[in-house]
DNA sequence: TTGTAATGTAATGCG
DNA sequence: CGCATTACATTACT
């Protein structure tokens, strides 16, 4: 793009005033500045020499340079705490969905043990939660229902059948029972 | 409004100043800003008149004061930003804490199941699960044993009564039990 | 072309 | 010096 040097970097940015620094003085004094954020006297009296600018113009640059790091320093603070925040966000929504799968499980859970308790004693083969976030849970009922990969949240019907005798062959409810 | 000439104003900054705007003259922009961002023509040249400052001033004044004023915005986002996160995360440690708590209840109903199946079958008379979190499933387990209208996550509460052996007679579809 | 919002830069004054 | 403010200048938009 800006192939072309053209030695005119004075006039250009300068219609009939104006002491703007040129495109060699800022990039010397950025480089200057990349390596410290502090000016002491003798850096400004050497670079006052080489860009052949009064030292008190080299003080004013630093000045203003620095207020602008600062604004960018808060400019990323900004963002950084943006993507904080997304992440809270999204991890709260995690748990919330955790919370809500256990709040399920443990009410089947406790209605199996009423309807139990309740007078169906006996007849129990072999059922199980499982849980789709939680792992101990997870390796608990594992180890209870040998190869059965259990999902609570997609738990089918028919899933459920090897857990409580039924043999296959039969599927759907209502259909062949 | 602009009562008169306080010369007192114009000295409690700097002696010789002509530029700096003294309180006064700083006070009237402020509730003109207040009023409207936008700056007339009409508006321009009333304060022109009014602060006996030129209008080209009044202009310059009123473009920082629009930068100052979206800086100010910025710095607000930044607290609100930071208030957000301040509650994602209170809310982020509550439902952990949540989620442990019904972990812990999951697993000792689990236990409490695994041991009814596995021999003591008639035993049950009092369980009792230590909920401190979340009575609603408590209650909706009571709900289940007089009304059975509770279904989770696509399983059908009446789908388990085979499983636990409930012979409660018609139910919805499956008539034939 | 004029105006101005937006952005950047130079400079001043005060604490 | 740090900080806020003043004063332009440039660019883009409309």
């Amino acid at each position: 793009m800006n192939s072309s040097f053209n030695s005119q970097n004075l006039q250009k940015y300068s219609k009939h005033n104006k002491k703007r620094l040129n495109q060699e003085q800022v990039r010397l004094l950025e480089a200057s500045f990349d390596s410290t954020k502090k000016l002491d006297l003798e850096k400004k009296l050497q670079l006052a020499r080489e860009l052949g600018v009064p030292p008190r113009q080299i003080s004013i640059w630093y000045q203003n340079r620095r207020a602008r790091w600062k604004n960018q320093c808060m400019e990323n603070d900004y963002n950084a705490l943006q993507v904080k925040l997304e992440n809270a966000l999204s991890e709260k929504r995690q748990l919330e969905k955790e919370t809500e799968i256990l709040q399920g499980e443990l009410e089947k859970a406790n209605e199996m043990l009423i309807g139990l308790k309740s007078g169906a004693q006996g007849q129990i083969r072999e059922f199980r939660l499982s849980s789709s976030c939680c792992e101990d849970v997870i390796s608990y009922s594992t180890k209870w229902v040998h190869n059965y990969e259990v999902n609570y949240c997609n738990l089918q019907i028919d899933e459920l059948y090897p857990m409580i005798g039924v043999e296959e062959g039969t599927k759907k409810c209502c259909s062949t029972w």
